[in-house]
Parts: C-alpha cells; sequence; structure tokens
DNA sequence: GTCTATAACTGGATAGAC
DNA sequence: GTCTATCCAGTTATAGAC
C-alpha cells in the first residue's frame, strides 16, 4: 500500500557535526518538560520530543538512555539549585519577635525559587511548575523522585516552622505544611478552575495575587494552632 | 521464535451468553477506575482492563465506545450522586448564629460525599478519589468533565461561604476555597509523602484524622478574612 | 556527536463468528 | 451480548553509517 518505498541513502546534507553537545541535550530537557507537562510521562512520545527539539531518536538514548532517564531527568534538572536557594534563604531569615511574619518569611522563602526572580524567569519556570504539579498528585514518582531530591528542603522548613511553635505538636505542622503544599501545587498547575469557579474575578495565571493570597491564606492557619 | 503459531479455531467453551450487560459494565468501569487512578489514561491499556474485568476486548467498544470514552465515564459515574448529596446537605444546613461553626459545617458537607457513609463504602471510593486527584492537577479534563460535571456544587459552596461573610470579596473567598480544593485532593491522592515528611507521624490512609486536619486548618483561614 | 534505518513490539480499534 | 482474530498505526530502542 506504499508504491516504492525505497530507503533513501543516507545524506549528510549540510548538518553541523558540532561538538557542544549540552545545546542539543538542553534543548532536549526543554522539549520534553514543555511537553512532558501537559501529557504525562505516557502521554507523550520521544518522538514529539525530538521534533519539537529539532533533534533525532537516536539523541534521547544518547544522552538519557531511555525515555524514563529523560523523564527523571526532566524532574530532576532544577532542583538541586531550588533546594539550595531554599536552605540559603531559610538560613539568612532573622529570628524576629513578630511570630506571625516569622512564619510568612518561612513559608514566602519555600515557594520563592518556583517563581524565579523575574517575570521573564517566572514564564521560563512556567513548563516545570506544571510538570511538577502533575507529578505532585501521583504515587509514581514519589520513592524516585520526590524522596531522594524534593524532601530535603521540605524538611527543614517544617523544622523551622516547628521551631517558631514550640508547643504545637510537629504532627499537626506536619500536616497543615502538607495542606500548604497540596494547594501549592495545585495553584501552579494553572488549571484554570478557580477562573471559572470565580467568574473570571480570581486569574490562575495571576501568580504574584495567587501566591499573596496562599499565604494570607495559609498564615492565620498555623496561627490558629498557637491559640489552641 | 514462535514455532507453530496456528490460529486456534473458535470455540465458546462454557461461557455464558448472559444478558445482564450491567454487570460487564460494572466490573470494566471498577478495573478502569482502579487501574486509571495508578496509571492516568495513558498509562494503562484496554487490555490490561479488560483482563481485569475478565471480558474481552470487544466489550470496551460496546459499552463505551473507545478508551477515552470509558475514561470519561469512569471519571462521571460517580460525580451525580455526589453533586446531589452536596446540594441536599447544604440545604439542610440551618444558619446558626456561630460563623465558625456554621463555616466548618459548609466545607465538611462539601467533602463528605467522597468518602461515604461506613469505612467499607469509603473504601470502595479510594480509586475513585486517587483518580479524581490525578485530573484535578492537569489542564486536560478540565472543559470536559470539570466544567460540565463537577463546578456546579462548588458554585453552591461558594456562594454559602460567601453568604456567611458578605463582607469579605468573592474574589477572596474563591481563592480560598481553591486552595481548600488543592489540599483536599492532594491529600486523597494518598501519595504517602506526609508520612515520610513527618516521619510516620503522619499517615496519608488516617483520612478522618485527615478531615478534621484540612478542616481546623481551613476554617480559621477563612475566618481571617472577618477579621481584616 | 549526529542521524538513519530498522527491528521488535504494543497500542486501540473493529469485523464478524457464535 | 460475548468473544476472537486481525489490522495497522504508532511505540521504544538500537545498530551502525558518517
Amino acid at each position: 500500500m506504499n508504491p516504492a518505498a525505497t530507503p533513501k541513502p543516507y545524506t549528510r546534507a549540510g548538518k553541523q557535526p558540532r561538538a557542544d553537545g549540552e545545546k542539543t541535550k538542553e534543548s532536549i530537557l526543554d522539549a520534553a518538560e514543555y511537553l512532558f507537562s501537559y501529557g504525562g510521562l505516557d502521554g507523550v512520545s520521544i518522538r514529539q520530543i525530538t521534533k519539537r527539539a529539532s533533534t533525532d531518536l537516536g539523541s534521547i538514548n544518547y544522552y538519557f538512555g531511555s525515555k524514563i532517564g529523560l523523564f527523571r531527568a526532566v524532574l530532576i534538572r532544577r532542583v538541586a539549585g531550588m533546594t539550595e536557594q531554599r536552605l540559603e534563604s531559610l538560613s539568612k531569615l532573622r529570628a524576629g519577635s513578630n511570630k506571625k511574619n516569622a512564619i510568612r518569611e518561612i513559608l514566602a522563602a519555600f515557594i520563592a525559587p518556583l517563581f524565579g526572580d523575574s517575570p521573564d524567569q517566572c514564564d521560563q519556570l512556567a513548563n516545570y511548575r506544571r510538570l511538577v504539579a502533575l507529578v505532585a498528585n501521583s504515587k509514581a514518582w514519589q520513592e524516585e523522585v520526590f524522596r531522594q531530591h524534593y524532601d530535603q528542603a521540605a524538611e527543614h522548613y517544617i523544622g523551622a516552622l516547628s521551631k517558631q511553635m514550640p508547643e504545637v505538636s510537629v504532627a499537626q505542622v506536619c500536616w497543615y505544611f502538607n495542606f500548604f503544599l497540596g494547594a501549592l501545587t495545585n495553584s501552579i498547575a494553572e488549571t484554570g478552575r478557580v477562573d471559572r469557579l470565580s467568574g473570571g474575578l480570581c486569574e490562575s495565571a495571576d501568580l504574584e495575587d495567587m501566591q499573596n493570597n496562599l499565604l494570607n491564606a495559609t498564615v492565620p492557619a498555623f496561627m490558629a494552632l498557637l491559640r489552641t
């Protein structure tokens, strides 16, 4: 049903075999981050990824070993830097007298790296945020990715919060911090649901507004624990 | 590599061609709910589903038209009943004098149908909860499933909350309710993350404890809006 | 390092027997 | 309504040319 499908002979046709493989690698990661963030691991083929990255199938195996290796690499690429930022921010927080402010600053420091330092950086992190949101509500990558790469910073932040509220049980702090993470990840998924439910009054895409509201909502929750 | 793979002739072999297709349909939905809740739409094949449901490939097409039709059916199966429960519960809530209790009761009424009336029912909803959690952080099914089948109840609940706090902007109520939904969906995913982060002090699987903590955390957030 | 061709396989869908 | 056999488009992975 495919008349005269004679295999074309190999031709190099003016491609540049440059030795800067880093660029290729990055462009694969970028394309994969974008596509995986919408379709998840199984909703995207490596053909789509290589097409978007303007490379070929072989390069995936060359750089990442397999499709799953690529997915893992995408999930891990940005987390080391973010953990570093988080731990550094945390160590810089001065123990002020006002507990309410202290709690807010801790939570703010935790989420800050997800949004970068400028509107431009924030945009560049959009696909990553969406992908993290997708994975955060799945059991699949908990052990391999979250346990190994994401939990460390969260544990330090829970410790910092507990230090602010020594009279509150650690279990409660953990539950509340987890609810905070759940609200956060759902928000960075930018599903547009809050836009619909609010009849346009709220915008998923207004991340500034979202962050302010999230902190305004979460701080009183923690504060209420102190009044029990 | 497969010697003498002669196609076996068709044999009926004692299968019962009973006319109660409802049972078959239900067992397909159950199997699909279970498998989709772990792998998502693309992480599961209809072959796996029919194997688990002890049927055949053809039945999927016969009852649901396609794999996507089946996925949609799974997502929708339980929502009409839940919306009904939610609206009825809401209409039964009496306007007490205590705002704090009123808000708590509204939120409690919203989440109640997700956990059923007995431990047994709660278990039977586990796969559904996990699947909803997965889909809630994805853009993919927002228009087709959430808008059409899930939003109605949420809108009524936002209205009820707003009625309790007429001096608070609707936008803020919407943001806070959305954070509540985010925390809720992440929790019903039962990823086990809170177990790790708390060093075992909290258990994802303890849904009773989770619900209490979630309400304890969310009510003060709303209450703080009244004090602004 | 880059790219092609192909192997080996699995996917969803469906026609048609019973 | 139930089940089988089959189609074929699409998948990942890889050997090997340049």
